[in-house]
DNA sequence: TAGATTGTTAATCGATTAACAATC
DNA sequence: TAGATTGTTAATCGATTAACAATC
């Protein structure tokens, strides 16, 4: 069954909300009160990957928690690789919230001589040159950018030679990857102009 | 008419491409080419906006630059709030881009005694309970905030009665706002949470 | 004039929402 | 049994893509 995209992160934000859920059984009606979507929406979400519920009942909270763990791949951990240690680079290496999700930042690579050799947060930063050995040797899938938009390309291209499956982007940049690699983009530039489009919409 | 919200960061897209181009005059296909998007879409997202282009030459690469900068509202500066100066909200006070496209951070607030009063690359950090009087006296529109999930709605809520029409949030929360108000998102989670579920769904 | 490419209408595709029989 | 709520099918809605007459 070919299963939206749009799906997986409202799957995430269900599971957000399960987290703080006291009540040992909610319906999706509770659930669509509480994250915004449509209650028919969420158990359709839930329905293409399996019967979690029980009819006339709801959804038992710490099973269902347990089910999107499985589905969404967080019911392990994941080593991650940082490339771009600059000034987003250095606050997503300090960034506590990604090891209590599991994301461990196992490598970070920056090209700057005075970087290269030191340690951030426990991590050593290593030359750029040394992602294909480094990558290969660690088998790690999952990769976060935050280099300058003139290099993300040539460091995309390298990771994928070396193996990354994953990548989060944070370069305003349009990348190329091979099929069977999956890269997002975070662009900062893009969200701003969503913003000034709609205060400038409402003005005119 | 109605224009899809999917077409505005696309317009962004074709305007960061036209931005690095040489040719005085491009194609709906050469724009696809270079951004991933179909010809007929590039087409339509500019059609909801105008007639920019001439049939059986294109558009001029200049004019329509200057037409995609009023759309998206980015023809003038706009002054942004920045609330939270932990790790990313300092990133993001230290990162150029935003200046250079346009945007300049104004006012800087945290509730941490340690850094209110001082300055960040030029900018006061100031208490967060100054937001209503500051932000009214300003007449700022835009904020973007970076504080923790657990203060995050009061700090929206505060926003929006001090009269901001526009909210950047980094906070990995499901807030409100009253109509009339744009919340945009960014939550690393989410991202990351599609990622894995590509990587685990791609082995199982 | 012949070739190219727009702007727009119509066709297709996909995702969301509504409705309801099945079931607890 | 009566009431509640799921899982799923059908209906609706909206966005993307294809096709082509108009026009440079």
């Amino acid at each position: 069954m070919k299963i939206p995209s749009s799906s997986i992160p409202r799957i995430s934000r269900y599971y957000r909300v399960l987290l703080s859920l006291k009540d040992p059984v909610v319906s999706s009606q509770e659930l669509a009160d509480l994250t915004g979507s449509g209650a028919a929406q969420i158990r359709k979400d839930l329905a293409y990957f399996g019967q979690f519920g029980r009819p006339g009942k709801g959804y038992g909270t710490e099973a269902l928690k347990q089910e999107l763990k499985k589905i969404l791949g967080i019911d392990r951990n994941w080593a991650v690789a940082l490339v771009g240690i600059g000034n987003l680079g250095s606050a997503l290496l300090a960034y506590k919230g990604f090891k209590d999700q599991g994301f461990n930042i196992k490598y970070a690579f920056d090209n700057d001589r005075k970087k290269i050799g030191r340690s951030r947060q426990g991590i050593k930063i290593r030359d750029i040159k040394n992602i294909p050995s480094v990558i290969k040797a660690s088998g790690i899938e999952m990769a976060v950018i935050a280099v300058p938009q003139s290099s993300a390309q040539d460091v995309v291209d390298m990771l994928v030679a070396s193996g990354i499956k994953a990548i989060l982007n944070f370069a305003p940049a349009v990348l190329k990857v091979s099929d069977g690699v999956e890269l997002l983009n975070i662009d900062l530039s893009i969200e701003m102009e969503k913003l000034t489009y709609f205060l400038q919409r409402n003005k005119a």
